[in-house]
DNA sequence: AACACTGTGTGCTATTCGCTTACAATGGAG
DNA sequence: CTCCATTGTAAGCGAATAGCACACAGTGTT
């Protein structure tokens, strides 16, 4: 069958609302020539008269009655999805699904959901933990976190924040380490984070012109960050992690910083969204408070 | 708020359902392009991203699953509901609401009704009678059934058959008549229907050039045509019937034609329909059905 | 009988629909 | 890893449609 023009249905029920041409082209904003033609025309397709038109009165026909009852309903319902696409589109709401990597999505996102989730009744959240990349729009991601640097890519993404690497020790190795310069570093034990794609090389600098690049020698190599972590802690060695993961640790002295005059490669701290045209407020909302959580003085960079 | 473009949806809903936009394409019978297009301007118009793309895979967005759920409810009522009109305008189905003059309605719809709603029983039939003109739209009437002589009148009519006018009187009375003109008929008791227009003369008409007009006596005017039927098979007088009321009286000998060489002028049988574009089958079935009972040779003119 | 008002027919313009062509991106095959 | 088929989109164009202003015929009221 050929497909109807449906808006037309709109311009028959504001007549017979109505019970006027006239009247229902005032209510509608156009001509009352526009509402005859268009009325006409759906009679045409239907090839049904629907409404009996007096100069004076106009009276739907019995195909006009049923046809008016059921488009009531359909056009009320049409009006009920658009508000409720509307609601998605203007207030934060609905279900936003969120993948992060393991030891950033632990150390700063899920800690944040609660806070989000009370901000935002209207909001659920899905948070997806993994370190490998996964396909955005196959997995319904809404926002992704990427922690470091970003390759070429054609999503769209937003830098929210940066992240410094340190040069970390459980305080007893610490101690044993008394240069204040990276060169000999290599003779350490180094506990390497496979995760990264170059683990043992680090480019060190100090004063925007003092650069050595050293190469360490693994005493192990764990394949995720917070291994790396729990290994570093339990004194296991050197290693090299993103100040988010070690904020606390230093804090308390279960870890102490290692030439804390050099700095290593910053990282960046992104959200990368799945192309599309307009961006839904939950995941603006969600952004936001993450941006505002990471550049909280406690983890920025001094 | 502004209205929203009803038929996209139909172009969304094919896309999601097809899982691709060059399939719902060629489901809907056009071009990727014009689907594209569509759906990116309902997107526009709703400010949301509905689908996420890529040149792969084609995933709706949380607001996207939403409006599809909607939508193809919608749709689908749409389309139940263009299936019910189109019931409407292809079968003879619904209330049918007739009317009809008392006499006409009494002595030939009425009886017939009973083999109409047995022909077509999705019917429903109203038979309003009424000798008063009344007002088709007002009043829901799909056909209206006029007896005698068409006044200049803008709504569509179709003329279905014809009656004579017969002078009768009852036997008892008739054997008094010897005249073989009309000329001395103003002498008899003579019955007049008030409800004609001129009840009182008649022009006679023989063999197309004898031609008389006669004013007859009333010994009683009655402004309803079955009583002046009762009274003139009581005796009462002569008067002036239609063929199709008088044609049992005649068969039985219940009455008796005065002057059967002599014609009265005939009158037409019409249908009048108010003004519409097309006209629903329901009518057509019943005016068929009344043109055929008309025709029949028993109350068809000699 | 004059009049206000209704719905419709008639030109006319702006927008939209739909097609063809061309192109960037993506995933699979070799 | 490169080639290649396929996908969705952009651009340009012709046809159909929406919408307007205007004029007109019919109808009920004053």
């Amino acid at each position: 069958m050929e497909t109807i023009n449906l808006n037309r249905l709109a311009y028959f029920v504001a007549v017979v609302d109505a019970g006027s041409f006239t009247r229902a082209a005032a209510r509608l904003g156009i001509t009352k020539t526009v509402v005859s033609q268009q009325v006409a025309r759906l009679e045409a397709d239907l090839r049904t008269s629907l409404l009996l038109r007096t100069t004076r009165r106009v009276e739907p026909t019995e195909a006009g009655r049923l046809l008016h009852a059921r488009s009531v309903i359909i056009l009320r319902e049409a009006e009920d999805a658009f508000g409720e696409v509307a609601q998605v589109t203007t207030n934060p709401i609905g279900t936003l699904r969120i993948a992060a990597p393991n030891d950033f999505g632990t150390s700063t996102v899920a800690p944040l959901l609660a806070k989000f989730c009370r901000t935002y009744p209207a909001c659920t959240v899905d948070l997806v933990l993994s370190d490998a990349k996964i396909d955005l729009i196959a997995h319904h991601i809404d926002v992704s976190m990427r922690v470091g640097w970003l390759d070429d890519s054609s999503q769209q993404a937003r830098r929210i924040g940066a992240f410094r690497q340190l040069l970390v020790a459980a305080p007893d190795l610490a101690r044993t380490i008394s240069a204040d310069v990276p060169d000999n570093l290599g003779q350490q034990p180094f506990i390497a984070n496979g995760a990264l794609r170059e683990p043992l090389v680090w480019h060190f600098s100090r004063a925007d012109f003092d650069r050595r690049s050293v190469r360490m020698r693994p005493a192990m190599t764990i394949n995720a960050t917070p291994g790396v972590l729990a290994a570093t802690l339990a004194g296991g060695g050197l290693s090299v992690l993103p100040d988010f993961l070690v904020a606390d640790p230093l804090q308390t002295g279960a870890l102490v910083q290692i030439l804390p005059d050099w700095s290593l490669p910053s990282g960046g701290i992104h959200a990368v969204y799945p192309a599309a045209r307009f961006r839904p407020p939950k995941v603006t909302a969600f952004v936001a408070m993450l941006e505002a959580e990471v550049k909280r003085p406690s983890i920025a960079p001094h």
